[in-house]
DNA sequence: CGTTCATTTGAACATGCTCAATTCCTGTGG
DNA sequence: CCACAGGAATTGAGCATGTTCAAATGAACG
């Protein structure tokens, strides 16, 4: 029995659906193979408008899903990363409203939606697993709002990075140095800021001592001053100051 | 027979739900009767942090869901109207992540948690209208989440004024004179813009004759005008002229 | 009525965008 | 291996949108 375990790949051990390849002793295999795929780098996993018929788990590498506006805008929503859900998008219609691009070399596990409703309906912990995965999407994407609202672009990008560097964190690897898989121009046109901007804040934490910027690799060297560059401290001390009046602005704050 | 047709309620005929209530051939009630309820303007249906054993229909009136940020800001992530589903936050983590307050008095209709595991475990159609409800929630967020970094503000709140006379359209109410049940600053906070901007873009509108604003409420007059203006053609002709190299800000249209 | 809240309006200023030019990579082919 | 081309990233300077601040007006409610 002790073979069967093996197989449970250390892929598999971040998956939001393992439940549907694992009983829940996690000791054996129960269900059918998954379909596993690789992609390449700018590879698309699928686009917008192609019909939709399975969702799929990001095993390894990362992917960035975009919607593009009816002016021909593209914007992307979001960056996944091993064990994430993709494909989510594609109940509402039973076609794909997002694209989803590989930005590296990485490996789905495919579950078509017959497969899906099938284990839903024999399971309860496979329906609530999919209604929480939906769930933190759904309040990711709120949280997102909320920062691209409130937050200017020096929160907004010391947030990112801190977001990639728990992400890294809880899938086992550094979260203090890491490889950003997406162009500055991902960051900019995600965070919903100029290409130029993006590379200012880059050079300003730089300067600051704050991070290490090496192309792509971003080593964080303090913390604590990216957490505090989130919460609007750009210049002040730990203490308290008396805020301003609070009012909804992404200057509010800043303007210190 | 045809007096269980009549407690089919009017106010269910848009419910994403109805077919937990309502057979297939929608002529008879088939399960328990919900539990219904009535709120008043300002009554919370729940707060952020409380725990999550149910989700919600709205029945009638309207809701915002807010989120608050670790500063206490305040964050409205969407306005909700009839027949829409309340309370998909909380799967994740089994609490409630948002706040919904009413706007008006409005009637909403409870689901327990399991008395859904039971409608799901049961029935593939119950399964695909709640993944479905869930994608349209995901879909709308990225649709916002674009809106947000694309546009600027007159053609952010022209959006605004479209989607929501698409909405009531939906739902069998006039779809050019309609009562905003939010309040100018609640218009703001949602479209990450300062009230003053709000208030100047409808007397903007307004000089334009593109829509008329009577207290809250707002009757409009040139629908097309509003369509050019999401679209940015703020002065320009329904001519084609050639765009600017597309980037992505805000202000590459809005400069002509 | 008078207090309070919601909304509007005006004027100045700041953040972050646009534009333009340069530097830095990467890969490709001679 | 080096030169070259094309893309990615950086940097600087000016400017536009939309915010901030301040004040006035209007509506609502006791």
């Amino acid at each position: 029995m002790s073979q069967y375990v093996a197989q449970q790949s250390s892929l598999c051990q971040h998956c939001a659906m393992s439940g549907m390849c694992f009983d829940k002793s996690n000791t054996k295999i129960v269900s059918k193979s998954r379909s596993h795929k690789i992609f390449h780098k700018t590879d698309a996993l699928f686009r917008a408008g192609e019909k939709f018929d399975a969702i799929y788990i990001l095993r390894s590498g990362s992917v960035k899903a975009s919607l593009v506006s009816g002016m021909g805008q593209e914007q992307i929503t979001g960056f996944y990363f091993p064990g994430d859900l993709l494909g989510l998008d594609g109940f509402e219609t039973g076609e794909h409203s997002q694209t989803l691009k590989f930005l590296e070399t990485s490996s789905v596990c495919r579950i078509a939606y017959s497969e899906l409703d099938a284990a839903m309906a024999n399971s309860s912990s496979i329906r609530f697993k999919l209604l929480q995965g939906m769930s933190e999407a759904l309040n990711l994407d709120d949280k997102f709002i909320l920062n691209s609202h409130c937050m200017n672009a020096s929160q907004k990008f010391a947030s990112f990075l801190l977001n990639l560097s728990e992400k890294f964190e809880n899938r086992g690897l550094s979260s203090h140095i890491f490889d950003l898989s997406m162009s500055r121009v991902d960051i900019a046109n995600y965070l919903g800021m100029a290409v130029e901007t993006v590379s200012r804040q880059l050079t300003q934490l730089q300067k600051e001592q704050t991070i290490d910027v090496n192309k792509r690799r971003i080593s964080i060297l303090d913390i604590q001053r990216l957490h505090d560059c989130v919460n609007g401290d750009k210049l002040l001390s730990n203490q308290f100051i008396a805020m301003p009046k609070t009012r909804m602005s992404h200057h509010a704050i800043a303007s210190y």
